[in-house]
DNA sequence: CCTACCGATCGGTAGG
DNA sequence: CCTACCGATCGGTAGG
């Protein structure tokens, strides 16, 4: 019997999953314009020919690729649905939550990256907009049980607090590969110390 | 009479820094890969091929644009210049700073990006090896004149210091390319006060 | 520093 | 989904 266009069980919905995988594995260790339709399809385990019975382009496929891994759409479920007694361990917890996901996989970051650098950022607009609503309606009642400096509207609870699991993960990674012992880094804990209590001491 | 090999005045090292220029503009708004020699030699006014008796190819071109406009070569110098009547002071000085430098051209931003994702972060170590010994000078006396939590090393400090300096930049960049009203964003100040004294009010 | 050119590789297509 | 191939563009070089 016929199978739904994207059954996994199918064929070419395989191929098609391949092809994202394949993809997204070229993407984020080549960048987008060293990534080659060839290496893709490589490891895919198709010709290059095959790619456009599944995608119209190299543009398309990439933009495929950002919806299945674009960082934010792992960081606002993993902030949605966080668990904890108070505020303090809802953020903690999320933090964590993304900080372990970013951590598991280098190619996330550098999917961010790679799309702001050689696609000036054009698809942030289009997933921003899927993401915002949930987001924003979560930090709302956040901004409102948490007490915070005056200044700090709820977009800017939002922006700050994802500001700072992305500064953990990307400081943490730079100063790595710079040479730092990483027993010297602070990780997510000591930057959820710092943006919950802040750096300086004393009362 | 003779001029020194880098003198300004002198016609080859004009076209030297035309080069350079050329390519950092290139290579920030397209990357590493998408920057074409031609393009690069066009800016700068010569032909493709006389780019080559300044620089032996283009990933030694690319070494030099990063060592002349790294992000991370303004950031140390702001930091240990910057001036203050106490350690608060000093570190909210040092990173309005950074923050309006990195603000006035996004080309440095994305100079960070494209080394790290088109050139796998391999100048990193060599520009950290560089800047290093005065950051860590610097950071330590700080460490020891402010109160940090324990837990938190002088790396640490310099770490989390810097990366909230580019959390701002990096998320005022991105929200605003996603099409969020500027004015609710969190700034320079806003960043510096929770990671001063923390995101929870209260006591 | 320019002119003219090289081999290599790219994204994409025709036809089956 | 493969085979075979296209035009375009690339980084780099020879010779002057």
């Amino acid at each position: 019997m016929p199978q739904p266009p994207d059954d996994p069980t199918t064929k070419g919905e395989r191929t098609r999953q391949a092809l994202l995988e394949a993809a997204y594995q070229q993407f984020v260790q080549r960048g987008f314009h060293a990534a080659s339709m060839r290496a893709i399809a490589e490891g895919a385990g198709i010709t290059p020919g095959g790619i456009y019975n599944h995608f119209a382009g190299k543009d398309e496929l990439f933009a495929a690729v950002v919806v299945a891994y674009h960082p934010l759409t792992r960081i606002f479920p993993q902030l949605i649905g966080a668990q904890g007694n108070s505020p303090e361990e809802r953020l903690r917890n999320a933090a964590q939550g993304i900080a372990d996901e970013l951590e598991a996989d280098d190619g996330l970051l550098n999917l961010f990256f790679a799309e702001m650098i050689e696609c000036q950022g054009k698809h942030l607009a289009t997933l921003s907009a899927a993401l915002m609503p949930k987001a924003l309606a979560f930090v709302t009642e956040l901004h409102a049980s948490v007490g915070t400096w005056p200044g700090i509207t709820p977009v800017g609870l939002l922006q700050t607090f994802v500001g700072t699991v992305l500064a953990t993960v990307f400081t943490r990674r730079f100063l790595a590969s710079a040479g730092a012992p990483l027993p010297a880094l602070a990780g997510i804990d000591e930057f959820m110390d710092i943006y919950l209590h802040g750096i300086l001491r004393g009362e």
